[in-house]
DNA sequence: GTGATTGCAAATCTTTTGCACTAAA
DNA sequence: TTTAGTGCAAAAGATTTGCAATCAC
């Protein structure tokens, strides 16, 4: 987009984060929010990162993806039991998973009705709601 | 509740099912299906087996999950990406997930409405529809 | 400078596997 | 018998951790 100024954007937002806009950090968030909605494993932005000429250890992307996660700005979605995945969208939305390819996809926003919760039992309250929605066959 | 034939009825279960009554098996299916829904991890129906003075292995009873929810006999639900869970109610069903306890629990059927599904993506079809309702605080 | 961040390798944890031994039919 | 099932210990993965070196401020 902006040649001149390309980090700007992400560092303000790592800032706003609390975290500070180290290289690593900083290619990271370019892969991750740059392109809309994301959901990647450790070991795919790994992958993703290295060819893209990132210098950054696994560690590193592990602490990261939680970091973000923390921070607000990214959600871990437990699809897997194998593997952890990572979601850019931070509003709450719902996932197809494919399980014969193990990709993850958001449901689009009106492909699912509202879901009528129960009471949740005393004593506690209701963090966070999670439809997955597995699919076999491969899609594209 | 008879004591002369205790284990007929699981094993009636498990020969349906195509798996040999073995001891091991036997002893983890009675403490599986006799007092209704449970929500067990490896771990834990190990420990639990050997508290009750069964001889088995860990692996064995990794290998007993996964030939009973292969039966169909229990499902494995996906909560938590450190450990896998298994459910004796393989009634469609949805959970609660104490996150601070680790404990999952079923929703009473009639505490969730039902779910307006999406159409799956052309090529795929629908094989499961999972929710999970995360829980803060602890219950009892 | 100085405290946060990183990389590396080792450690940890859950789950799977290979294979000789045992038990069910 | 004959074949399925089991136990053990080792292997395999994913993720975390300890700590010295490096970087941001």
């Amino acid at each position: 987009m902006n040649r001149e100024r390309p980090y700007n954007k992400v560092i303000a937002r790592l800032r706003e984060a609390g975290l500070r806009p180290t290289r690593q950090r900083l290619a990271l968030a370019k892969l991750l929010f740059e392109d809309g909605d994301r959901h990647v494993s450790a070991e795919l932005l790994y992958g993703e990162a290295r060819r893209a000429g990132v210098r950054v250890s696994l560690a590193t992307v592990y602490n990261t993806l939680h970091q973000f996660s923390a921070a607000g700005l990214m959600n871990e979605v437990v699809v897997d039991s194998t593997r952890s995945y990572f979601d850019t969208n931070t509003v709450e939305h719902h996932h197809f998973y494919f399980v014969d390819s193990g990709r993850l996809e958001d449901i689009p926003e009106d492909g699912i009705g509202p879901i009528e919760l129960p009471e949740p039992p005393p004593g506690t309250t209701i963090k966070r709601v999670d439809v997955v929605i597995r699919l076999a066959g491969d899609s594209s």
